[in-house]
DNA sequence: TTGAAAGCGCTAACAT
DNA sequence: ATGTTAGCGCTTTCAA
């Protein structure tokens, strides 16, 4: 492979002037950027990132952690994260945590070690994230997407997940459903949490036995499939299911309408998050938009904000969700 | 940051001591390294990739280009990359490139410029990728996956596209399906013109006229329903659409139950590398199971070959995919 | 077993 | 405007 030793020689110059021609750092004669340009062409000359950005103390590198490469939720983000990086002239890392914490930790160390000059993570575990997230706070910038990490000062991007629910009971609420239940994820990240203390607590003002029906298992399709089965065993059914996403909804319709039920006829179903998958369901599945590019945008500018120094006191943003309004909730 | 000067000094050894604890490369008396670890944990030391690869001249780095992170499809090729690469050692590089031949040149040339130490691609055209890949070529191993280029001497893994459109039409064959039709995508990329030219030239010889019955679009749901009412508007309808992928199987189902037909009742609807959506769409769609994690071993396994050096001739794998029938064959 | 020193390929300070 | 040279942080000879 070509070096910059050898463009030097091809092209009859010294090696600061071909590095100069290259980055278009400084003043060159028009001869000289032609002899270079030529003969970087002609060995194929391509720059060595290693050697460049040792030397300059600089990789114009960002990392991103998220839990899972094949959500196509999380992609979403990465794809707003990866644009304004891109815009910035930056180039963007993105490493899977495959939703375990050690994992986790081994790639923002990795990431770490390579010296990129930012990380957007989304925490994989409220509790077991935090240490990893301080020891990378301790190098360089760091922020939170879509889940928040609680007792840590650094800027955290999320959506108000508060606000989504309410949202979802009100428009219940409106369409005169009385006996709800709630079927969400294991307390393990922020928005798992806050969804279910939405619901506990916001249904309580619209019929308290509904703040005691409540289902935790994971963010997944298969669960929402068992959940179902859970309800209906569970005495007199109720009369809408709000659920912490949308995959579980997608699995308590499948199940509800294998046992013979009506959706909304007999039961409505809600979601949260606004995936692809709400229009393809039958019925189509009402649910709570998450503002992702709001997000992305806001978490790619807090960054940046950081890597030029900005000495902000660190902020908790929260984006207000819209609701969507589907077959599914009758 | 701490560097390896400052965990010398820290430790009361010599760099070079430092180093032979951390990479393990040599002998090392006990008492050294207890001081060595002890000095770089209190000091928070990591090495730093860039000086280390530099210095080694070797990155234990893949890259993997895909068209576009968004599709599942290909992220599952990702992770079993990911999985592979992992197993030797090495870390992945993974880069989007839009789908569009420029951003991919680009992506190519920033993992080259990384040093990484191979490259597996899923080139985003058929024509517009040979010259990228053909760059790539001349400095480290590529190999592509799911999709080929003719005319390359390169390892390529694919799936066997004749043969999974085969399966489906002697399927529908053997349902008593005789007027069909092909609605698949343009041919920028080998899949989309494997699956056609398999289709015109197998379906001659069940059903004559039934080779002239194709359209070409997209890969996306949206040509799919804008395709159906095309089929509709051709006179006569068919009795079984062979669709070029599952997203337009998806559109095309759609469109038809909206127009009031039956699906499989008055029409057919087959698929292509049975995602997970296939399950979801109501009647689920009948369609040709990509081996995706042969595929991917498989390409791992030839890319690690040449880089240890390996000389066998570059060769073109087809793996041979399996059909899956559900509801939308009748 | 250890330390001194060379050098990976590049950029930037300095000198001309 | 150009060339010479120091040095980014590390690994690996080489010598002791």
């Amino acid at each position: 492979m070509a070096k910059i030793r050898d463009v030097a020689r091809e092209a009859g110059v010294s090696i600061a002037s071909v590095s100069r021609v290259l980055t278009g750092t400084r003043q060159v004669s028009n001869e000289t950027r032609i002899a270079v340009l030529a003969a970087a062409e002609k060995l194929g000359y391509r720059t060595n990132y290693l050697a460049s950005a040792l030397r300059r103390q600089a990789t114009r590198t960002l990392g991103m952690v998220i839990p899972r490469i094949a959500n196509p939720y999380f992609i979403a983000l990465v794809q707003m994260i990866e644009e304004s990086a891109q815009a910035q002239g930056y180039e963007l890392l993105l490493c899977d945590s495959t939703d375990d914490t050690d994992t986790e930790r081994r790639r923002v160390r990795a990431l770490l070690s390579r010296q990129v000059e930012g990380i957007i993570i989304i925490p994989c575990d409220e509790k077991g994230s935090a240490e990893t997230v301080r020891e990378a706070l301790r190098e360089v910038p760091v922020v939170s997407l879509d889940r928040s990490i609680r007792g840590i000062a650094m800027d955290q991007i999320c959506v108000d997940n508060r606000a989504g629910i309410i949202a979802i009971i009100d428009h219940l609420a409106g369409k005169a459903r009385r006996r709800l239940c709630f079927v969400g994820a294991r307390q393990t990240v922020s928005t798992a949490r806050e969804r279910m203390e939405a619901y506990r607590e916001y249904v309580r003002e619209l019929d308290p036995p509904s703040a005691g029906r409540i289902w935790l298992g994971e963010f997944t399709v298969e669960w929402g499939e068992q959940a179902a089965d859970r309800i209906l065993a569970d005495g007199s059914p109720p009369d809408a299911v709000v659920c912490g996403n949308d995959l579980i909804a997608a699995g308590i319709i499948r199940t509800l309408r294998a046992r013979g039920l009506d959706v909304p006829g007999d039961i409505a179903v809600t979601g949260f998050d606004d995936i692809e998958l709400c229009r393809f369901v039958e019925p189509a599945i009402t649910t709570v938009h998450q503002p992702l590019s709001d997000i992305g945008a806001e978490g790619a500018r807090k960054l940046f904000a950081r890597i030029e120094g900005t000495s902000a006191p660190p902020a908790r943003v929260r984006i207000v969700p819209r609701l969507v309004v589907r077959a599914s909730s009758g």
